[in-house]
DNA sequence: CTCGAAAGTTAGGGGTACCTAACAAATTTA
DNA sequence: TAAATTTGTTAGGTACCCCTAACTTTCGAG
């Protein structure tokens, strides 16, 4: 019913996304590597994604980000940069820190916050 | 294992401390409308919380914080007010929009970015 | 081309956190 | 104080997202 996406789902089209810029084609186990999770609760997952239409995938086939998957996965890559550039630039928190932090705030930003983070940096960033 | 709570743990005790504070006694039935949860989860999560020392609570009985419980329902307070008065006095958000999302927020947060935020407020909050 | 390793899938299971329905206890009220 | 309402609990169920074990399919080396 709602029409977000939940955290799991979000961090899988982001793998995805990664992935496959980096290696061109994206398998089961990459995923699964980079996630640290089980190759089997892989799979369920990407049964859910196909339901949403977020890839395609045939049985032992590709795994291909739809147009919506691309999508989607590109707003949270986004959001992600936002905020780690936000936490680092601004608030000074350790790049490290910041990064895995964002990893979770990425998924929970309200379009007005996300708004207002932009602003902020385009009013803060090239001061002294 | 983990040290922390979970999200839904949290959410119940800031709202036990805040119905014991605005309310005196605390009632199963108050925490499922103010949670907008329904009653059997609420007496189950209690359940939860009772294994984790954080209330006291004898069968049909009320719901007392433990020293612990309310160390814990502070830390979340405190760590909500942080980020919402960050959102509206530095960023601009809404508000409204600031209070809800701080609600996510408040339990994703590191403790380095927790002490980035109240830096970056003492330092920026008593200009013009 | 085959056979063994690697990759992917299926089946079954667990924890969390929610739900409804039905029931038990407590409180209100008539 | 007995009946009706409210409050709290129990039992059983669902969805999400992870797991292991056992299986099937695919691929690559010989």
């Amino acid at each position: 019913m709602s029409d977000s996406l939940s955290p799991a789902v979000e961090d899988y089209l982001k793998t995805i996304l990664k992935l496959s810029m980096e290696n061109g084609e994206v398998h089961v186990t990459d995923i699964a590597k980079q996630l640290k999770i089980n190759k089997a609760s892989v799979t369920q997952a990407l049964d859910k994604l196909r339901g949403l239409k977020l890839i395609t995938k045939v049985k032992y086939g590709p795994i291909k980000l739809t147009e919506k998957g691309k999508g989607e996965a590109l707003k949270v890559i986004y959001k992600h940069i936002l905020i780690c550039n936000f936490l680092v630039s601004i608030l000074n928190v350790p790049p490290d820190v910041a990064t895995k932090e964002a990893c979770f705030l990425e998924h929970l930003i309200s379009s007005q916050t996300q708004t207002a983070l932009i602003n902020f940096l385009e009013n803060n960033l090239y001061e002294i």
